[in-house]
DNA sequence: TATGAAAGTTAGCCTTGACTAATAATTTTA
DNA sequence: TAAAATTATTAGTCAAGGCTAACTTTCATA
């Protein structure tokens, strides 16, 4: 868990736009996007267990590792790690050899993940991906979007369909 | 550097849709999902570290450590080091204290890189996503999108437009 | 209820991608 | 051309997120 320095804007004058680099790309402001990716990284794996962690409790009222494990294609191991992990940070409730629960602020991320999810998978479908393909596709891009762009597809999405 | 079985289909019949997972889901499809994630995750720091040599070679002639870690926003110590790694997968040519140069390979990964992300920016800008956000939001979904989505996305840009 | 299978845990290892600090090479410039 | 400044390299550290192997606990059932 590291960086991702919001003050960082109104730098240098942007270069002329001859090479790949866009008008209003500076380095430092290129910069602040990687780190901004990198920190998307570092936060989509909780977020993928958070979620599916939401997932199995509605679905069977409780979320086992092993269960947890064969979704995520990862050992036991793993799991009991992250889990850990996500005690650790007050996502999640567990007991040794009990299942996993989620706390108010792990449901809130779920809500939120999940949210996101739905939203991605509806503006790919609209603009003409697969079913499966779409699902697919949107747990990747799901942790990238801004709200500025969930909330562009939201509506785009909406006016698509009226 | 690691796993992604491609023969995942035709499994246990789809669970009634009750829950978040959705009918056409199992959890071994979903585990491949995540699988290719995690695959994506790999990838996508070799492929920006390409794609930015690439945009410095165009538009300074060379690409120098000390820019990379400029605009990477990572210390020369980090650049040194993917660089070398970047040089074992063929992907450049570097000497010692001297700048960074693409192979054939890594000029075409750069290129396919950069593709993709202007497909994407596109398409955020064609369902209105500002300027600035798309080019920031880009930075991180273009490794996501299988090459359906994106000539899903090219697609219905290109409709769009007319 | 004993026991064997299934699930959970722990320890130890590996790779990636970051970092700092120290050192070496190269360039710039006085 | 030397000294100073910049840039590159190397060594060592760290956390994350995987893994395997060995072990313990739980649970189903014979």
């Amino acid at each position: 868990m590291a960086d991702i320095d919001p003050a960082e804007d109104e730098l240098t004058p942007p270069p002329e736009g001859t090479g790949a680099i866009s008008a209003h790309m500076t380095p430092d402001r290129q910069a602040s996007h990687f780190k901004r990716a990198r920190h998307a990284r570092e936060t989509e794996i909780i977020e993928d267990y958070v979620e599916l962690i939401a997932d199995l409790i509605d679905e069977q009222g409780e979320a086992r590792a092993v269960d947890i494990a064969k979704r995520l294609g990862v050992t036991g191991a793993t799991v009991n790690k992250m889990v850990a992990r996500l005690k650790q940070m007050d996502l999640v409730n567990a007991e040794p050899y009990r299942s996993v629960f989620l706390t108010d602020e792990g449901r809130q991320m779920a809500e939120a993940s999940r949210e996101r999810h739905h939203i991605v998978v509806a503006l790919l479908r609209v603009v003409g991906v697969d079913e499966a393909t779409a699902w697919a596709d949107a747990e990747g891009m799901e942790h990238r979007c801004s709200p500025e762009t969930l909330m562009a597809f939201k509506e785009f999405v909406k006016r698509q369909k009226s």
